[in-house]
Formats: C-alpha cells, structure tokens, sequence
RNA sequence: GCCGAAGUGGCGGAAUGGCAGACGCGGCGGUCUCAAAAACCGCUGAGGGCAACCUCGUGUGGGUUCGAAUCCCACCUUCGGUACCA
C-alpha cells in the first residue's frame, strides 16, 4: 500500500530518530500475519477453550463505512484480548451478497447484479484487510454464491417439511417502486425502507414461516446476556395479548354455512358492554353478511380503504370512519341484537381481524360510537363514587362490575378469567392469547436473491425440489424490467422445468427469498464453511455453537436477531444444533454520526471515508480513535478534528520505544522505579477490566495515561532500567488489542519475537495483573468539614481513622472551621477522604 | 400517546454514594527556530479577590444522606423504538 504519509511525520527526522510511519509498517504486518496464517482457527486446539467471536456481515454495498470501522474494529480488539487471554478463536468474516441494491443497481447502470456484487466484494475485502482485523478468511461466507444458497434452499426445505413453510393468501406491504412485496420490519412509517416511496396493500399469494409459532420461546429473552433495551424491543414487537375469544352468534347465517363473528378481546370483563362489532375491511366475512341495502355502500368503503396508503390509513386517526353492513349478531350472553359495521380501524392481521365495540370502556370504540351515534354501555364503575351518566371519555379505570348479570359487584380483574372460563364451558369462546408478531412473510418479486425451491406442477400442486437437486441456481442471463414479477418469470430456461413427482412439464417457483432468510443462518455456516455435503457437520457445530460473543447494530433487533433467534431454536428442533439461543452474549453498539451531529449520508455531505483517515493517519490510529470517542454502545458525532489526539500520542509511543532514555541508570527501585512500576501495574488492571465490559475509551485514556508517566519518567531521566523496561513491555502487550500494527512493529524492536508466528505480540499471553504492584503505599485523601473540602492531606494507605483524624486536626485550615465547634461525627473512608461534622 | 436511553467546561467525554471535569480536542502563554510547521513545557468551568483564598456549578424544582452528577419524587428537553394491535 503506497499512501501518503502524514505530511509531518517523515519530512524532520527527529535528531536521526526514526519517525513512526503507520503506512508502511502497516502494510508490512498485514502481509506478514497473512502469509503465517497467525489467524487461521482449528477446530480445536488441546488446552484451549474455543470461543466464538462475530461481528454482523456487511451489504456488499460497494464501500465500507465509518459505521463498519466503528462496529468492526472494537469488535477486533475485544477478539485479540480474548486470544491473549488463552482462548481458541473464531471470528469470521464474509458478505451479506443478496438483495435489491444490486438489482437497482443493474436496472439503473447497466450492470449484472452478480458482476456489481463481486466488484464490490473485492473492494470491501481490500478495505476490510486494510483495518488490520485478525479475521479468519478461510472461513469466508458470501450468501449470493451457490455454494452457500444451496443450503440457504435447504434449509427452506426443512421448515417446508416440518410445516413452518408455507403458501398463503395475504394482505401485504406492497413497494410500487421496488415491485415488490416487503415485511413489516421493512415497512418505516408507511414507507418502503430501502427506496422511502409510500406503501400499498395488497392481496397476493406469498410464501411464509410460521414464526408465530415459535412466539412463545421468542418472547423468553430474559435471561439472554444481551442489552436490556434490544430485549424489551423484541418482546414489545412480540407483543403477547391476553385476553378471550369470544364467538358472537349471526343472525342470519351466511350461503357458505358460517354463522358466527369471533373476536379477540383483552377486555371480556366487558363483553355485556357490546353494543357494536366491528370488521375490518378485508374480512372474509364482509362480503358474505353485507344485506342487498348496504352492498354499494360497503363496496365503496372497502375500495376505498384498499387503496388507502399505510400513511392515509394512519392520519385518519383523529376520525374513524365505517360503514353499516346492514347485518346483526347476537350476543349471547346478553341476548342483546348487535349491529355490524365495517371499519378499518379494525385491523385484518391482527387478532381475528374482527372487534367488539365496547365503547363505554375502550377509546377508539367510543370515538367510533360518537361519530356514527352508536349506543354507549357502562358495565364497570368506579371504586369510589358512581359511573358518570354521561361520559366524555372511555372508562378504562379498574372498577366493578355492574349491568352485567351474575358478575354484578365482580372487580373487573377477576371478571376477565372468570368471563373467559365461561365462555369456554358453554362452547361460545374461551381464553386466548394473541400475539402482535406475525408470519414471517419470505416471498420477493425480484431475481437477486436465493430462489425458493419449489415447482408447481399441475397435479401435485406445490412440490419441493429434492434436496439432491439443490441448489436451484439463478440463471445468469436475464432481463431486468421492474414489472411486479419476478425476472425469473421472463426466463423461459429457468421456469420451464419437470415435476420432481411425476416427470411432467412444470413451473418453477419464481419468487426468491428475503435476504433476512440468508443472514439467519450465516454464524452456523462459519462453523464449518466450506462443507459442500451438509450445511454444517455436527463437529463444527459442537466446537463452536453458539456464538459466544456478538456484535452489531440495534437497528437488527426486531429482525435480524430475531430470525436468526427463530432459526436457531428450529436448527435445535431438527438436531442440527444444541441450546435454545444462537447468541450467548451480544452488545449493540450505538451509530456513528457526521461531524454536525446527524446521520451521514451523501445528500447531506457529511460522510466521513475510512480509507481517507487511514490514508492520513493510518489503521491503528484511526481503529484507537473510533474506541476513544466515547462510550461504545453510544455512539455519537465523529469529530475530524480530534483525531490528531490520537495520532500525537502514537507518535510520542514511538519515540518512548524507539528512542529510549539514555540516562537508566538510576538506583534500582528507587522512588521513581516503584512509580513507573506501580503505573504500569494499575494500568493493567484498568485496561483489562475495561476490556471486559467493553470500554474501550477508558482503556485508551488508560493507556494514554501511562505513556505520559513513560515521558516523564524520561524526562528526568533518573529511570530504573528494568522498571522501564517492563512498563513498556506491559504498554506494548496492552496496546496490542486496540492498534495490532505499531504494536507489533514495537514489540520485534525492543528484542521480542523474531520468529513471528511464535513470537508475534498477538499470540502473547494476557500479563497476570498484581494488586501488590499496583497499590500505592501513600495515598492523598480529601479532609471534608461538613461536607466541604478544606484541606488535602498525605497519609500511608492504611492509616486508621485516628490517625487520619489527628493528622487532620493538625492543619490549621481544618482547625479555623472546627474551633468553637462541637464535633458530631466523624467519616473516615480509607484512601478517599475524611469528613468531620461539626455543630 | 406508549416504551426505552440520555442531558456534566467552548467541544467529545471521565467520575454510578466520597476531592466533579480523568483522557483528548480547541484556546491562551512559553521553549526551540531567521521564520513557520512539528515537537516539548505551563495555564485553561464560572464569578469575586493584589493574594492566601472564598462563593457558585453536573437540564429544572423538591427530597433522602455527614456527603448526591450518582439514590427517590415531579417536570422539561433531545435521541431511538413503536403507533387504531382490540
């Protein structure tokens, strides 16, 4: 790599001191590890224990960003203390390969979304090389090659087989723009996620997973080392519901034989307050039950909410609109005659897409009655005083029950079981409980992902391609026109196939797979990559899975980290795989933002290129000062300026080392040897525990602290020779994490490690920190007189508190604020202060 | 609206019941230099004082405590998630 140097840095050599040049030592270490495989992992290595280290795969997006360095390079610091610390290391790299960037891309440029993708794997693998991270190449994943979907259709296969794959008629997400269908996950604010064009719904044919079925053991997160935050997200997107079903009778039964509305509520406590029902606009039932009267009127309505967007839909809030459908059901409890509407307040995918309205106790029920003058009945009153005759507001307060038969005087609470175990006995419902999650929704209109592995053939329907067949491979040569079909429908190579069943001509499935499909699964194809018989054996799975340590954004949390939750406990149901969680430990750090302090993007021209600082200042300068911003799971602005901190203190590192004081000829352990000593000895106990819990700024202010006392130290000269040689050696070994290259390049110039893939740094052991050596044996304590600092004072570290007490009695400013007083008391806390209280 | 995180010098931040501002940026002054840059040294929260020192100060208001940035209550602001989920 030739890039140009610091312009300062090589231009004055200092009195014929060679000058710390990042560029060329750089490079030279990164080819040295590479040739020695110094990160190359074994399965298993007698006396170690393995760990398994991941940082989320790039989108091969072209280039790599700040936000990448920011997530990666801690990530690859936290790997090389553990590796010093004696573990087995996996930590792997690869490409998240799929998805519509590279098919725009292809409509727009004219480029094959394969030929872009590659292109842009080849870069980021520069890039990515260039950040000096101990990643193991061998194990490299790309999800777009057929080598590794071929598995990603496996294991589609597998959940087909086992009844959590499958077809079905549903209201979707709908991008106009994309062509395609999207998940709710990739829906923000009514708008498609990738291309930000507004959102439509509509009714197609699509393939799904039945998450829902795993929701409970989803929602069991609790005792996941993760950050509490990402955990609750996932179990508010989860969002269980108790509550009941309830089946309302129908009046007239429909042509089809139907004759009951089911609903869920969370509220049966007040089933004797329905005086509505409530359909959504795409419910089954609407068209069945709406009388002749009302068909225009309701078919209007429907259409209309059909094409509202998302965003339409959500600024109606403030007035619910609705039609009569000119039917009624029967409440059976009551025996009450209940009207029912269509309204698109009621949501199709939620719940049984049908509510009672209960408007004296719920909200949006009771603008709903207010606005088409529906009847208003109070069945829970307050605690204290009396049910207002005529609300304003829905109650939904605890309270009793009242008008509502044999429940009269029930608290409510116990009114919901109780309800809810009725309806059961008598067959009209019974508990329930409803999740907000829905299927997971895996169909994609486009040609750039895995293609599902499925042949329709007209007499054995849907038919799964034998895995013997695998991998269905994308046809290279096809036509890139956005017409809300996949291209795959275009090429007649590719659709025109045989039924695996019978031999007959047959059709191809021509949708292909989300690529949320693909990275749900990539951590256990690092564990045995380049397996071309089974997606992974059971010995790889064994030495590494799970995933000891993840890291990555948050912004995966309710999908990324929740499929790969919902794969896992899959992969553990059909034996591939033990435990219950892919991700033992996992920490989000926070988002990178410009210099002004928002997100960067090009439009704002506030992007930040990591290949420019590294070209200025170089990889481990650039990799301390990402760690060295502030708190890692906060992220935060990237300051241009403050850099250079950074970079003067590597420089002044350099100097220490290479240069080193010529006067070391002071008496050993003398005064100025145990400081040097007990420096660099407390500085390894905060390094190591800022280590492990992921503060990497403290651990470089620590070290920055140190090389200061080097410096001084130096600077006057009377330096113990050993005792500074070994704080650099311990300075060289703790900053070996955070900047590999300089480290290295150091530790071989102060005598260590001629033979690199022995005596590399990198593969020291972690030095066993000595409280002993740390401790200072006088320590300077804060004498308080009530509560105020007056004076401070030097006292030997374990000095009792009367000691402490008349050595602060002594000073005369403590003395001018207690004479004429009374002592109350007196706080003596060892090494930090002592506080007299006087009266 | 609901859920979550966070508010500390000019700036990024440190300190999670014990000396607020570690470490770094920026600024000011100095050494070296013909000069500049780099490097190095010193100062740098605000107000007052010639000074030693004193007072104030961690979003706002209250509370607990010998002692609160830190714990409790109420509120304000910013950022993230979610949003008619019955």
């Amino acid at each position: 790599m030739t890039t140009s140097a610091p312009t300062s840095a090589t231009t004055t050599p200092r009195g014929g001191v060679e000058r710390y040049d990042p560029a060329t030592i750089e490079a030279k270490w990164q080819e040295r590890w590479a040739a020695d495989g110094l990160y190359r992992t074994a399965d298993r290595v007698p006396g170690k224990e393995n760990w398994y280290a991941l940082t989320m795969f790039p989108y091969t997006s072209g280039d790599l960003h700040v936000g990448h360095w920011f997530a990666m390079a801690p990530s690859d610091a936290l790997v090389r203390f553990r590796r010093m610390q004696g573990y087995n290391i996996l930590f792997p790299m690869g490409f998240d390969a799929f998805g519509l960037p590279a098919e725009n891309a292809a409509i727009k440029g004219g480029l094959h979304p394969q030929d872009w993708t590659y292109a842009n794997i080849e870069r980021m693998r520069g890039q990515l090389r260039r950040m000096g991270a101990s990643f193991d190449w061998d194990r490299e994943v790309i999800t777009c090659a057929p080598e590794y979907y071929r598995w990603t259709q496996w294991w589609f296969a597998q959940l087909y087989r086992q009844g959590l794959a499958y077809r079905g008629e549903a209201l979707v997400n709908w991008c106009p723009s994309c062509n395609t269908t999207l998940a709710n996950e990739q829906v923000v604010d009514g708008k498609c996620e990738r291309c930000d064009t507004l959102t439509e719904q509509r009714m197609m044919s699509q393939w799904f997973f039945r998450t829902t079925r795993y929701a409970e053991q989803l929602l069991a997160n609790e005792d996941l080392d993760w950050p509490e935050h990402v955990k609750l997200m996932q179990r508010n997107w989860i969002g269980r519901s108790e509550g009941a079903e309830v089946a309302f009778a129908l009046e007239e039964p429909t042509a089809t034989g139907v004759d009951e509305i089911r609903v869920f509520t969370t509220r049966p406590d007040t089933l004797f307050g329905v005086t509505f029902m409530v359909l959504a606009p795409e419910h089954p039932l609407v068209r069945q039950i709406t009388t002749p009267r009302r068909r225009k009127a309701v078919g209007e309505y429907v259409q209309a909410a059909a094409r509202k967007t998302e965003i339409e839909r959500q600024s109606t809030e403030v007035t619910k609109t609705g039609v009569f459908t000119g039917a009624y059901c029967v409440n059976r409890l009551t025996g009450d005659r209940v009207p029912v509407w269509v309204a698109d307040y009621a949501l199709a995918t939620y719940g049984t897409g049908a509510v009672m309205g209960v408007p004296a106790h719920d909200q949006r029920d009771f603008d709903f009655a207010k606005q088409y003058r529906l009847k208003v009945k109070v069945v829970i009153a307050p605690y204290t005083g009396k049910a207002k005759a005529r609300l304003t507001e829905a109650y939904v307060e605890p309270g009793l029950a009242v008008n509502s038969g044999q429940f009269d005087g029930m608290p409510n609470t116990e009114m919901k079981t109780a309800v809810a175990a009725y309806l059961a006995e008598r067959g009209w419902g019974g508990p329930r409980v409803t999740y907000r999650l829905r299927d997971w929704l895996i169909s994609r209109q486009r040609y750039w992902g895995a293609p599902i592995p499925i042949v329709h053939c007209e007499e054995h329907g849907a038919v799964l391609v034998p895995d013997d067949q695998l991998p269905v491979e994308l046809p290279y040569d096809v036509e890139f026109r956005p017409t809300g079909e996949s291209p795959l429908a275009l090429s007649e190579a590719f659709v025109n196939t045989t039924c695996p069943e019978c031999g007959r001509p047959a059709r191809r499935e021509t949708d292909t797979m989300d690529t949320f499909m693909c990275s749900s699964w990539y951590f256990m194809r690092y564990a045995d990559a380049r397996n071309p018989i089974e997606a992974f054996s059971s010995a790889g799975a064994e030495a590494w899975l799970p995933v000891d340590q993840y890291t990555g954004g948050s912004e995966h949390a309710t999908m990324h980290l929740l499929y790969a939750r919902f794969f896992y406990k899959f992969a553990r149901d059909i034996n591939m795989v033990t435990g219950d969680e892919p991700f033992t430990r996992y920490f989000s750090q926070g988002q990178i933002l410009g210099p002004d302090g928002r997100r960067m993007s090009k439009s704002r021209g506030n992007v930040v290129a990591p290949d420019d600082q590294v070209a200025r200042w170089g990889a481990d300068c650039f990799r301390a000062y990402l760690m060295f911003l502030g708190p890692w799971e906060q992220g935060g602005p990237y300051d241009v300026d403050g850099i250079v901190g950074v970079s003067r203190w590597l420089n002044r590192l350099w100097t220490l080392v290479v240069d080193p004081p010529t006067r070391t000829g002071g008496p050993e352990g003398g005064p100025l040897a145990s400081e040097l000593r007990r420096a660099a000895h407390s500085t390894l106990e905060r390094v190591t525990e800022d280590l492990g819990r992921y503060r990497m700024n403290t651990m470089i202010a620590a070290l920055m602290e140190l090389t200061n006392t080097l410096q001084d130290a130096r600077a006057t000269g009377e330096a113990d020779r050993a005792a500074w040689d070994e704080a650099v050696e311990l300075l060289l070994l703790m900053l070996a994490p955070s900047c590999p290259h300089i480290a290295e390049e150091l530790w071989t110039r102060t005598g260590h490690g001629q033979d690199a893939s022995r005596g590399s740094v990198h593969v020291q052991p972690w030095p066993a920190f000595d409280p002993a050596l740390a401790a200072r044996d006088v320590v300077e304590i804060a004498v308080q007189v009530n509560g105020r600092v007056r004076e401070r004072l030097e006292l030997p570290a374990d000095a009792d508190e009367a000691t402490a007490r008349a050595a602060a009695e002594a000073l005369p400013k403590v003395a001018e604020h207690t004479t004429g007083h009374e002592v109350v008391r007196v706080i003596y806390v060892p090494g930090r202060l002592l506080n007299i209280v006087v009266r």
